[in-house]
DNA sequence: GTTCTTGATGTAACCGGTTACATCTAACCG
DNA sequence: CGGTTAGATGTAACCGGTTACATCAAGAAC
């Protein structure tokens, strides 16, 4: 039952159009007689014919294709973010191509290189560090792209984000505030996650007195929250909260508190971000950041499109992040 | 500092080669001298081209681009496969076309009609219950594909996946084994699920005298599980083990539990599938079904590009899954 | 009735690669 | 030293759309 492929050509021999008239009939021009019109459609429908996407992104230069190159696939909140960007882009007419960089700057590059000699029109990367050639290389291409996931009120780049570093902060605050003056700071590798690196940087910057920060780096998994909460325990600490830059860390770090023996927020309060699905549902809800990912994915992929087709200017666009208070996090007690 | 595109005959040109022998030594053909390949790829290193990937999919019909159609992102079983999937579509020199179908048979068949319109040479697809029309579509454009995550002895299509059916058999099995009589099962919606429905049907195929199923059909979600099992908990129930058919049902059901004051496995075993990453880390570590997402993503893909390359056909495939004894569930005890 | 205008349609060039076939050069042979 | 051959390169057709420009028919204006 398969047969090659089927060109306009072919379309236009059944209807007794020429090419030309198919050509506009398809791409509804103003000016095709109703008839024509209808006839081309059943021959289209008839003979099943679907349009060489190779040969029309010739002539017209588009491709309809957004790139979305993440750092893993493998992390709700990237899920979450690419979900809504497909929903979008999918709504405007466009394909979704989704390449991994594996947090490498060198493989973010290749992927792109890739990405652009696939066909890819437009990028979205996470984060504002990038390798040197990236920027060059899609300037050279004119290829629109934004970057996610962060927001910095000097940087000129096109980007849309929050601002890892003002959440973190508050964080810091809003557990100070509670009386909590030894913190302990769980967080993923910062070495190439300038998001990572923004938080950290963030809660550093929240200076008092009679604050101490202990900071761990572990991984960025359920596993790393709980080795690294374990060790914790395990010598003598001070810390009395618990201040993890992703949910995943903190769902390790519950488990390793419950395996201890130590209540949440009594013998410990426990913050989170990112707000994943399971976060309010725990005993207690885990006091975490909401981000908005999914407005961000919709804001994203709609300001790169709408630079490819009206060619404004993306302008970086700050989203905000909103704390959810859960019972996770509590007034120190005097004991 | 944008320039129009840069063809291969600006690359002719530079070199004073042809344009013939440019695509030559582009595509590593034997018949080209040292020096005027090296001459030939400065050239493309200066000018910054990359080839037209629209201009060489239109004559070698050729887009290396394979499409993954999954019900949707946002839940980690289908980020680890397409994870693997796009690992290994990358590994072997193709880009992977993302799009979600919201467990919807029509919203499929209309993703796969645009991304055929967008170039896509090969899908691979959740599941093996779809449209009716999408197979001829795609038989009709001689499209490869490949259907994954379930396993049909039966069926005739090119499957990739483990057996649904028998994994649920065998997980009541293991719980009647430990004792259980009464069994509450908690699922996704099976109405657009072949999946689901395998593992529910499986889970009923079971035969004993004395085992007695409670079903319950909820959200795929935490949530979902918190609520189900909140209410089976308020009424009085004989149940004495859960059996949900994902983990992040089972992670609700464990705070559901845990809220209400229920030891796992004391007073309740539960057992779940997927095994997700915080499940070996909870306490107790959740007895699950570990699926071969990973494997799956990889041979799906290798057979398809396969096929696309050697034309060998997909033969069917099956995987196993494996049964992970955790903590949660124990031998039922006479109280 | 002739000319002008307008709207529908047709012709053919073009997009930027690939590749069959032609051509050319030089080494190799008798 | 002429003829053969193999290897490197060039020429040009082709893939299947889009679209500028040409054409054509019919109604309007005079």
């Amino acid at each position: 039952m398969k047969q090659k492929a089927g060109s306009i050509r072919d379309i236009a021999r059944d209807t007794g159009r020429s090419v030309a008239t198919v050509s506009r009939a398809l791409n509804g021009s103003q000016s095709v007689t109703k008839e024509t019109r209808v006839a081309i459609m059943e021959a289209v429908e008839r003979l099943n014919y679907i349009p060489n996407p190779a040969a029309r992104a010739l002539t017209t230069k588009r491709s309809r294709t957004i790139a979305a190159v993440v750092p893993t696939l493998e992390h709700s909140i990237f899920a979450r973010f690419l979900s809504s960007v497909e929903r979008t882009v999918t709504r405007l007419g466009y394909s979704l191509v989704i390449a991994v960089n594996n947090s490498n700057l060198d493989e973010e590059l290749a992927a792109t290189h890739k990405l652009l000699g696939m066909g890819a029109e437009g990028f979205i990367f996470s984060g504002a560090q990038h390798h040197d050639e990236l920027y060059t290389l899609l300037e050279r291409r004119a290829a629109p792209y934004v970057f996610t996931s962060c927001w910095d009120p000097q940087a000129n780049a096109p980007t849309i984000g929050y601002d890892n570093h003002a959440l973190a902060h508050d964080a810091v605050d809003y557990l100070y505030g509670l009386g909590h003056r030894d913190i302990g700071i769980l967080h993923g590798p910062v070495a190439i996650n300038d998001r990572a690196r923004a938080r950290l940087d963030g809660a550093r910057s929240f200076s008092a007195d009679d604050i101490r920060l202990a900071v761990c780096e572990t991984d960025l998994s359920v596993t790393g929250g709980l080795k690294s909460v374990t060790e914790l325990l395990a010598g003598k600490t001070n810390v009395t909260a618990l201040l993890c830059f992703s949910d995943v860390i903190a769902l390790g770090a519950r488990f390793a508190l419950e395996h201890a023996g130590w209540k949440v927020p009594q013998d410990m309060s426990l913050m989170g971000f990112d707000n994943l699905e399971w976060s309010e549902n725990a005993n207690p809800p885990l006091t975490t950041f909401e981000l908005p990912s999914r407005a961000m994915g919709q804001k994203a992929s709609e300001v790169l499109i709408e630079k490819l087709e009206g060619g404004r200017e993306i302008e970086p666009f700050e989203l905000h992040g909103r704390l959810i208070v859960g019972g996770s996090t509590a007034r120190i007690s005097n004991g």
